[in-house]
DNA sequence: GCAATGATTGGTAACGTTACCAACCGAAAG
DNA sequence: CTTTCGGTTGGTAACGTTACCAATCATTGC
């Protein structure tokens, strides 16, 4: 009937055996049956239904000029549910086109990025998707990558020309901080991130843009540019507002900061502090934001769709179907008033 | 000096002409080179780096008894951030012991995972962890997975006797319930989701048990159990509370019903209408619940953690340290209240 | 009835790697 | 000076699959 508890997998001649057939016809039923008789078909279908068998994908995909089917996918932190979204973008565009990912989580760590590139390569994937850390790039020059194609996203790295995508950040924090201004802010304080330099680079241009040209002061007191986490952002919010002429509005560049800031604004409101409410605007959304003790405008973008970019560009090239040079793509974002 | 643009992977053997030596000595050398003199090693990785060499795991895992160094994960929704720290925590301790995971989304779909696990099992995975959908199981018997072991979490599969890693669902719910009571509240609505039948069933006897335990009624009319989505759970919260009898408080079986409650309720309070402001007992946490308009108590439990535990049964099970029946690990649960 | 055609089937080799065995080397021991 | 031994190196075969070619079979047209 079938095969005893924990036996290794069935080859490929034992179901040709069983069915009293050659290996070549179990493997042109398997690939499709072109040219081979129906009972024999069925005969070969029996024996793989009997004996639980599975095509070896990677003796497969041993032979030259076949495809492993894998997609090779390196970001910087699963925790992320923004990364989680990207993630699930790419694997839903690989799967349309028969590929599974291979995902590794880097941590913003350029060791363990070289680490799973080179892991990946050897394991033959097709391409390579990567959310870059900011490291040294050298591991992912082209000579180095072979015949891999390969596909930033959300972040561009210097010297390395190929195809990217990447969200609109200096528009979007442009126009977050044109909203603050238009209300009337004129002290604003920023709240971002150092490390993943690209976008906090971009965010913080885009808010500079925007103050400079309608003459509002940028003060360095109100600017905190080195929180990674909720914790440090609460901290950097707290000592923004201690400031003796505290902001009357924050703009933070991203989802991490805009928390620990709400978390830091809540507890003052809670236990009764004096000071300033101020109004916030965050670029990534979260949930609930319009149940904020202070109004909150969200510039809104989607992750999802960002993977799905970066997987579509990804098969573009593999399919040749590509331009000759690298391509960037940069999606818009969306503002979302209180 | 370095191959051309976009050439093909070089092999053992062009490495081995380079330096000079046989494709064997190669081979040891990137084995960790016991007993290869010094001096051929060092040719050896000159050459490799000079090629960009990497070893093709595919055909080397094609040898009996080598593991492949995959682990196949699937999951049912990867956009909820949930999840995606399930996943990361699996990452984690897949790293930790030299392999990657595969991931796949299976959005709930029987058949997606169906696809999903012969396809892993096709690509030689040392192993599987899975998060069940709710449909058959027959491609998830030991006789069909043949030497592969499998983890399940968050949820069991009837009649699938294997490693599972669960929450304490029912205590935690229980307990939830018990604080609600405590408050005073003698009506209380359920909010959870039907497909997903094993958390929701799990969550829902709790509710029921410290209900009944206090002599507190449970009426039909404010229970809701077939919300998946934001959206779907709005609606519901919002028929319960427009329900002649409203309920004043609601416990709210995961996540998504916990966010569409909220919204429904931050809404009513926002537009002045009259009815009553329910307190919440979430199970899942989210981010700014503080912050919440009602009084919101948060059932919080570590998915990150889940996602390690289920990957360290795996490798028990894998470097058969594992006990010889299946194991159950259930994970406890903490009460946050606001 | 016979040749030509096309459909069907099987054998062989190769993909890139490593386990196993055989061969060789120099040095130490007798 | 020979033997022995451990260290070092290379050749061969096999892992499971499929491309290519050769062989066989039935069918059609004359």
């Amino acid at each position: 009937m079938s095969t005893s508890r924990g036996a290794r997998q069935p080859t490929i001649k034992e179901v040709a055996t069983l069915a009293g057939v050659s290996p070549m016809t179990v493997s042109r039923t398997l690939a499709g049956g072109v040219n081979v008789r129906p009972d024999l078909q069925r005969r070969v279908m029996a024996a793989v239904a009997e004996l639980g068998y599975y095509r070896n994908e990677n003796a497969r995909s041993l032979r030259p000029g076949q495809p492993s089917g894998l997609i090779g996918v390196a970001i910087t932190n699963l925790a992320n549910p923004y990364y989680g979204n990207f993630a699930l973008g790419v694997e839903e565009v690989a799967a349309e086109h028969g590929r599974r990912i291979i995902l590794g989580n880097t941590g913003e760590d350029p060791g363990r990025e070289r680490q799973l590139v080179s892991d990946f390569i050897g394991r033959q994937v097709d391409g390579l998707i990567l959310v870059p850390t900011s490291g040294d790039a050298a591991h992912l020059q082209q000579e180095r990558l072979g015949d891999v194609p390969l596909v930033l996203a959300s972040r561009r790295v210097p010297g390395l020309d190929v195809d990217t995508v990447l969200l609109d950040d200096v528009g979007g924090a442009y126009r977050g901080t044109v909203s603050l201004l238009d209300a009337g802010h004129t002290r604003i304080g920023f709240l971002g991130n150092r490390s993943s330099v690209f976008t906090g680079e971009r965010r913080f241009r885009g808010y500079e843009q925007a103050m400079t040209e309608r003459g509002a002061p940028i003060d360095p007191s109100i600017i905190a540019r080195d929180q990674q986490d909720v914790d440090a952002a609460s901290r950097a919010a707290r000592a923004m507002l201690d400031h003796p002429e505290p902001p009357t509005a924050i703009f933070s560049a991203n989802n991490r900061n805009t928390i620990g800031a709400l978390r830091e604004i809540g507890r003052r409101i809670r236990d009764g502090l004096p000071g300033p409410r101020p109004a916030v605007v965050s670029f990534d959304d979260f949930e609930l934001s319009e149940l904020m003790p202070v109004p909150v405008t969200v510039i809104d973008h989607d992750a999802r769709l960002l993977g799905r970019e970066a997987a579509t560009l990804l098969f573009a090239r593999l399919e040749g179907t590509a331009e000759a040079g690298a391509t960037t793509v940069e999606l818009p974002v969306t503002i979302a008033h209180p």
